[in-house]
DNA sequence: CGTAAATGAATGTTTGTTCATTCATGCTGG
DNA sequence: CCAGCATGAATGAACAAACATTCATTTACG
């Protein structure tokens, strides 16, 4: 057949497609010495055409995954298109620029943070103090593969943030958020059990702090800590604190 | 004269060095447009000798401050031996690669915060436990300038942690040092005190990763939390687990 | 004067970005 | 119902800038 419709702009590129059976041909005949991986077709590769809204999402999600997989100093253009199937240029279309969509992506996993903590503690009404405090722990230390990824992510801006403002100012404005938020629901605990003698504020701090240190053993040395025990230790701060609401 | 000695290597670099007169009064006659700190005389930088240990302090010293202001991605080989003030090839002279000079800073700060904990932990028998536990905050959360650049290099390798064996390595070696000799501590504390219902191990590893949290907070949100009230936040945390101790 | 430290221009590689070109899709007039 | 056209998403080779590393040459010091 060799159908000549498809031409893929360069002279030589069409060149290439003009021998394409041959070159096909000759490869398999060596294929002792290369993987039987890179035998598989090229496939032709069917382009396929998806919203704007989609692509940036799909673009993201690589991104999460290259951040997580090889680092944020290791992470280019070309992983992460690569890793989303789809072509170098695209990321620069739909995002201008790699700064861009290094910042989008550290937005979507602050947001999505931040909206499932703002779930639990919006519940305060529905359940009791008891269960809030639980779901609390279980939201951040109970969750698969997906959520290490985050924190994965969550830690390698961390380490950028002192020297990027942009970085550092989504950082500080979603832990704020998440402070608020944890202060007010240990304020009403404090106000239901009488502890008379705890300040809300202060344990709001030191449990977060404790729950980013946790995370970070979890992704530094995971055969020292693991979820378990790393949710033990963080229930036993909330014994210690709120004795008859937890444990 | 027009010494033809120098010559640096580049027949074009000699023709600049001929003319090199004729070029400095032209740029002094466009000054009005040219910042005036770029006038200083080249000053010919008289070259230094020293030796290789105290070189690579010296560009360790650089890489530890380049870290901290522009982060770790950021941080260039030009940009490392220009704040050391030294040239381009002397880190691959000393280091024999960027991979190593990172590495070998990694190490060095490591080490510089395992010895000063392990000074605080081996004095017990001098002091008492109360003090111990007292130097241990102090040294965690009451340092200069200088521990807070440390600090920030620290978290810049713990991002990139989760994708480089070498630096999870390090890292998790020192972690584990550190968690040991606490967890020491807390124990002799607990003999002492007959706080028979406490963990020494799940308190040391709760503790610590309050104090990396707390760490975290100070380098990336200073405007919500300062030394001081992390300090305390810590001290509180020692209060609940040992109140005959602390406080 | 010999040796080892220091220099920085040159090199080859990798990176983000651009843009001419290809193609899928939905619409319009016949 | 469909041919043909307009639109903009998608592609990837080419490009320029930035990068770590090399090494011929220069210089300090014993």
């Amino acid at each position: 057949m060799n159908e000549q419709t498809f031409i893929y702009g360069l002279p030589f590129r069409s060149g290439l497609l003009e021998c394409a059976d041959t070159t096909h041909t000759a490869s398999q005949l060596v294929s002792t010495s290369s993987p039987p991986i890179a035998l598989r077709q090229p496939e032709k590769k069917r382009r396929e055409v998806r919203s704007r809204t989609e692509r940036r999402q799909q673009l993201i999600d690589a991104t999460i995954r290259c951040i997580a997989q090889h680092g944020l100093s290791a992470t280019t253009m070309q992983l992460v298109t690569r890793e989303a199937g789809l072509s170098l240029g695209i990321a620069n279309l739909h995002f201008q620029s790699k700064e861009n969509l290094l910042t989008e992506t550290l937005l979507h996993v602050t947001r999505e943070y931040n909206e499932g903590l703002l779930r639990i503690v919006s519940d305060e009404a529905l359940h009791s103090l008891e269960a809030s405090l639980e779901q609390l722990l279980d939201f951040q230390l109970s969750r698969g593969v997906t959520h290490r990824q985050k924190m994965a992510v969550w830690f390698a801006y961390y380490g950028e943030a002192g020297a990027r403002p942009v970085y550092q100012r989504i950082c500080s404005t979603s832990d704020r958020l998440a402070a608020k938020k944890v202060e007010e629901l240990f304020a009403a605990v404090i106000r239901e059990g009488n502890y008379s003698d705890r300040d809300s504020r202060q344990l709001a701090t030191g449990y977060l702090a404790m729950i980013d240190g946790l995370w970070l053993s979890l992704l530094v040395a995971p055969r020292d800590l693991n979820k378990a025990r790393a949710k033990a230790v963080a229930r036993a701060f909330l014994h210690q604190a709120f004795p008859k609401h937890v444990c």
